[in-house]
DNA sequence: AAGGAAACAGTACAAGCGTGCGATAATAAG
DNA sequence: CTTATTATCGCACGCTTGTACTGTTTCCTT
């Protein structure tokens, strides 16, 4: 609280007036966060540029390629690990989940020059809901890693690295039922 | 300090006669972890397996498949996010890095029956170490999202999707050169 | 101009934290 | 049985943190 009055040139009774609490502090953060990911997100899928390009210039938006994006990634980061005990937190980060896992799904789609999937609706086992849960677990783990060791990967590494997975998995047959 | 106390059995005055300050309790919590996983997949590595076979069950030490290695996740998670804000544990952090990198390395060289690669070798840029990567971004996504959504993932679950990922890393084409 | 609401500032309080320290109980060595 | 060492306790200090509360300034309205 007092740090961010103090950078943001207020008082903590100042800020105060604004959020009640620092639990509505940092969901407003993570919430700005989210709409200013989903405005970037939403002007890449109505580009026109070939598919899977747009699916890394999508993905691309939630890793941290410049300031920008690496206190958005900050904040996201810790709004996840707050959530682990602040259960006032829990909603906000599953809508996160959920936006993150259909963010890759319009990724996934993108590359293979299909339609852009719905909100509602069902994907469960289809394969574009495979690719689209590896996409999910690749992405989180990229931007764990090049948050917490930023000092390993320069934004072309990270970009090469979205490029590889987007390909690979495009490319891949994946098995479409799972033997035991 | 008064939970883990409390949680000891013991009072903070007591268990501060073994620990001296938080980030030792800290420190020596994640060495221990280490130690632990370290020592299991240790086992794995010289046990008379398939390679695929012996590469998952390396892997599968690393993640939340069973209370133990929840709590052993919990730690390294509370590390990995205590790293960065305190400079004391960058280099437990550090070598925390390095040894799951090294485990993939070994993972991947089961999968395709080479010669478990050595510590102090030379990695940069060869197949082998792309695909490690690759690999070490998958775990570490995949840890994430088991431990911050545990309801959504089963034990089959998470070992489905080792199991896929090695498959797709060993039959997978990965381009020799990056072209821009 | 007057009045009221909004936007601050400043301080104080209560709780929690890690930590230091002196006293006490258990235990092993002589 | 001493006695010294180890193990454990209880307390209190200092610090930080979130929050509540009371004024004071700014600004817009009629």
């Amino acid at each position: 609280m007092r740090k961010v009055a103090e950078a943001a040139g207020v008082s903590v009774g100042g800020l105060r007036h604004y959020f009640d609490s620092q639990r509505g502090l940092l969901a407003f953060a993570a919430q700005a966060v989210g709409r200013s990911v989903a405005a970037r997100i939403a002007g890449h899928l109505h580009a026109d540029l070939p598919g899977p390009e747009r699916a890394r210039l999508m993905l691309e938006e939630l890793l941290p390629l410049d300031g920008n994006r690496r206190v958005e990634v900050d904040v996201w980061l810790a709004c996840l690990v707050r959530s682990r005990i602040d259960e006032s937190l829990a909603d906000l980060h599953r809508n996160a989940w959920a936006a993150e896992r259909h963010i890759c799904r319009l990724a996934i789609a993108s590359c293979h020059d299909l339609p852009a999937p719905e909100i509602g609706q069902e994907f469960t086992d289809t394969g574009l809901e495979r690719r689209a849960a590896r996409l999910h677990v690749f992405i989180d783990g990229l931007t764990l890693q090049t948050a917490t060791y930023p000092r390993n990967f320069t934004p072309e590494d990270i970009r090469a690295a979205v490029r590889d997975e987007l390909r690979l998995l495009t490319e891949a047959r994946l098995p479409t039922e799972r033997e035991t």
